[in-house]
DNA sequence: CTGTTAGCGCATTCAG
DNA sequence: CTGAATGCGCTAACAG
């Protein structure tokens, strides 16, 4: 006769019911409802059924919060600058797919470029207690990095892996040797005078490190390295185009431009046609990213190829590993990139 | 004499601190930090002032997990298809910005587009015990709505506002009006055969509402409306590049072709550079969506322009005001959309 | 293999 | 305005 009001709980919505209830319901403890959640293996078959039956009957659905506050943490947090720019997004989704595979959610904080932005995002981060973090490298301000430093939050960074990573483990490419690599491909095809547009590297690893990779190719070609050869813009279709004019205004010789950023690149392709220049006859055209539309273009675009993608995967799968202890993971992963030829060069 | 072991834990991660430090560090209750943190107004400014010092020096983060579990939650989850598109990346983008003002976390979860995957999605953002859901309006699979229906959480749908949203508030365009709204533009730019394409419709509120719209604005006009004027195709450059072909084909005075999405309008002008068609004289193109680079293209793309980032912060902002209790907010809120004429046309 | 006990860090409730 | 007691739902640690 001392049965607790079931019969009235039972009809409220399936976020009312606990653990307690399914094992009431399955005739078990609850610590049994908790062991067939998260390791089933422990638990005997027939009582599993069991249990999984009265869950499904149910509808329960169990409390993350709870389990993550009590026990392991399922959270895996990241600050990103911004999503509007394909590569960040492509990066991210990256993330999204292997945290789902692995069982975790994903927290995403904007982190903006500055240091105050970046600390609030940290901080706001830090306040669900992730299991690991993700950050890309560049900012990091000094107080985001006394705040990471104090807690031993496991932290990949996706960065530039020729740079130093301090705070974990780094995955990435170099962008240095991609850079390099682009270069030399262009005089390989018979280029002698190879311009270089960037936005401004500033404060930024991965574009000072595309700028080097440039510059070291060119010397070791022994092409033009006069500063005339290169100039920095702003990120944005327009600033291509007024880079290619400044460019091929200075040097009327120049008879290809390495541009930083695919979306550079296009804006300069799109100025050739106003001015009817025909690519690469009058002038060869290469970017960096390979964004969606650089296959899609007319021409196509050279490019350099860098999968943001599996990036982001690459990058959560280390942090499980790390979050699971795994001692053993690089500490720099470097993933390859590729030189697309296209038509534009 | 009665010291408490403080001077060893407060070198301890910050992470390890808790309400209960930061009281003793400052001579009050926890009770009075945890209202410090949430309810600053009630504490006398004097001894909010102790808590803050107490809480600065020590580095101290509040447990947000404890928080959420035991009082109101903070997060707001919400299902997406899929980031690479950077149509829903300006959404999220815009959704995480509001967030963040609002003081809630975003946790995002990849619905794919099948029905078990959609289900999946619900579950994992249901065991967060978010405080809201944004959703896409389309698919929702049958147990994802009983799920839902099941819990009694605020949801807002990023939708189609003539739709019919059972789920919750809808915030959105009129993609009909929209389309309409092309249609009708281009006639009055002197356009006579006004071809249409889009992706496969089947199944996509969106992409139905902006053929009725098309449709419906020839019938006004009493234009060409054989179904040899419209095309379905998948959605990729190649498609809009495919689709400008047969549709010429078939019909050589077809003076402008609308695509129902930019990508689309994007492969069929380069198809026109590659076939030196001059645009608009050959053919006017039109697209929708304004995606960065619509601007930027030779010949500059005329399109819709849809405010994706606004749409996402719009309906956070609902979605906080609904948790709060807001009784009054429409329950479909319709945004803008302009018809942007550029060259193309 | 399964059950019992205890408590994570905070906020709701009710007293001062 | 501030404090004390209590418990949210779950799981680690231990016992059986």
């Amino acid at each position: 006769m001392n049965k607790t009001p079931e019969a009235e709980k039972s009809r409220n919505p399936a976020l009312k019911i606990g653990v307690r209830e399914i094992a009431q319901r399955a005739g078990v403890a609850p610590m049994t409802v908790s062991r067939v959640l998260s390791n089933p293996e422990m638990v005997r078959p027939e009582t599993r059924a069991r249990v999984l039956k009265a869950i499904e009957e149910s509808g329960f659905v169990p409390n993350r919060l709870a389990s993550s506050f009590r026990g392991n943490g399922r959270i895996i947090g990241t600050v990103v600058p911004t999503l509007i720019n394909s590569g960040i997004a492509e990066q991210v989704q990256g993330m999204s797919d292997e945290c789902q595979s692995s069982g975790y959610s994903m927290i995403l904080v904007q982190g903006e470029f500055t240091a105050d932005a970046e600390e609030a995002a940290v901080r706001t981060i830090l306040g669900w207690r992730p299991a690991g973090l993700i950050l890309q490298s560049f900012v990091q301000s000094h107080e985001a990095r006394a705040l990471l430093l104090t807690n031993k939050v496991p932290i990949v960074e996706i960065s530039e892996v020729k740079g130093n990573a301090p705070l974990g483990t780094a995955v990435g490419i170099s962008n240095f040797d991609a850079a390099f690599a682009m270069t030399t491909h262009l005089a390989a095809k018979g280029y002698r005078h190879i311009g270089f547009v960037s936005m401004p590297v500033h404060g930024n690893d991965r574009l000072q490190q595309r700028r080097a990779g440039y510059k070291a190719g060119i010397a070791q070609l022994g092409l033009d390295d006069s500063p005339e050869m290169e100039i920095q813009v702003p990120v944005s279709a327009r600033g291509g185009a007024d880079a290619l004019v400044t460019l091929t205004d200075r040097r009327p010789e120049m008879d290809v431009i390495f541009f930083s950023s695919d979306s550079l690149a296009i804006g300069a392709i799109q100025e050739c046609h106003r001015r009817g220049w025909k690519i690469p006859k009058r002038i060869g055209i290469a970017g960096y990213g390979d964004l969606e539309f650089a296959a899609e273009l007319f021409p196509t675009l050279t490019t350099v190829r860098v999968d943001r993608y599996q990036m982001g995967r690459e990058a959560v799968r280390h942090l499980v590993a790390r979050i699971n202890g795994m001692k053993d993971m690089p500490t720099i992963t470097s993933l390859g990139f590729q030189i697309i030829d296209r038509e534009s060069t």
